[in-house]
DNA sequence: TAGGATCCAGCTTTGGATCCTT
DNA sequence: AAGGATCCAAAGCTGGATCCTA
């Protein structure tokens, strides 16, 4: 596993791949040499190598992870009955531009465009990857995202910084995004008044995409 | 305090008198004789006192406790800060007959039409009565608590029982109501099958409760 | 038994903090 | 610093159980 692997030449091809992982313990069998040990506990490490193996080129903010497929990859950290065991980061969410306030270009529209789920099913201290699911957001899912986008970029032209809490959006939210604690972003309340606030991310509920796992047809909006 | 107050004669005595009593402690000033001691504790009892204090006429299911204003009252109990501790009760909800299903006859709405809060302030030990709030539903918020009837009525109806959690619903919820642990009540399942379910009352959430009590006139739907 | 109110164990969510790589 | 992912204490909520009076 030390070589990378070429990009997948479309869907099919990803999706294979993906699958063939799907049942396969993440401790040693995707080390490299020299790096066993504590993996299991290297945050973000075990994406970086999935992206390798897949085929993935080096994804940016501006860019997909596999971009001729226009397919973002994302890990999702699940118990054993499946239940995602955190929220997911979409993107970073600056409080001063409102130059990204429109959906149509946002980046979290952007990102989550089309996306390779791949579960990681936590077992006491083993890992093991699950089935992958390639989702598109539907219309009607689609149209909550949006909604739930804009009471958030809603909340932030107003200026109402301090009522922008987790609990808005029923499925995208607005989480606290430091870099280390400490990290404070200019911000501007509704008087105008400078604020100092920790910066935040967009965030999908873990509610959201436990049930987009269990039965990606289901879910709806309304 | 051993006499029943005559009944208000209307709105604005009402709220007078209940104004008297703010900031009064409740332990024992409002004891009759004889009762001294753990009044604290003893659930229900300061409602009821508070009705004699208030002069209102015995409420039942069908008339409100002040039967010629149409005004019901409830105490509520909130911490320092002035939030609710719990969620309020409103009514029982029969998982049986569906004649009670429309929200127009319904004895939710007939409950909320016209309510005087008392908050009971706990600090520490102690408990004060705090500034009552004479509260009637704006048009949008019935629009609001009727569409949560209409949810959780909706559930009932389909037979999804199990689906009918805590959650259902934005202000009003319907959450286990047991007689003593252990009573079981029959309904059907989607497919006729006989439940045995916990029975159930419908519930203001403490979020809906403490925000009208923060700021009546704010609360908003949408 | 029905109306009303409180208590509480355990689960979930919030609001961060930490950690890693580029 | 930005992108990405995980960890965790405290607050909030759910699902009951308990307690009281008429």
């Amino acid at each position: 596993m030390n070589h990378e692997t070429r990009p997948p030449r479309d869907l099919e091809e990803l999706l294979h791949r993906a699958r063939r992982l799907a049942g396969h313990r993440v401790a040693p069998p995707l080390l490299e040499d020299g790096e066993a040990g504590s993996l299991l506990h290297q945050k973000g490490k075990l994406g970086q190598l999935l992206e390798r193996v897949l085929g993935a080129t080096a994804g940016s903010a501006q860019r997909p992870d596999f971009p001729d497929l226009g397919v973002e990859l994302k890990t999702i950290p699940v118990d054993a009955s499946g239940k995602p065991r955190e929220s997911t980061f979409v993107s970073s969410l600056s409080l001063v531009d409102a130059d990204q306030a429109e959906w149509e270009v946002s980046a979290v529209r952007r990102k989550l465009q089309k996306v390779l789920w791949i579960p990681l099913v936590t077992q006491g201290d083993a890992r093991v990857l699950g089935a992958p699911l390639l989702w598109q957001p539907t219309c009607e899912q689609e149209q909550v995202l949006r909604a739930d986008f804009d009471d958030i970029m809603g909340m932030i032209a107003i200026g109402n910084v301090e009522g922008l809490t987790a609990r808005v959006g029923r499925w995208l939210q607005a989480r606290p995004k430091a870099a280390h604690g400490g990290v404070r972003t200019r911000a501007y309340g509704a008087r105008e008044e400078p604020l100092s606030v920790l910066p935040r991310g967009f965030y999908l509920r873990a509610s959201f995409t436990g049930a987009l796992l269990e039965d990606p047809g289901t879910l709806a909006g309304a």
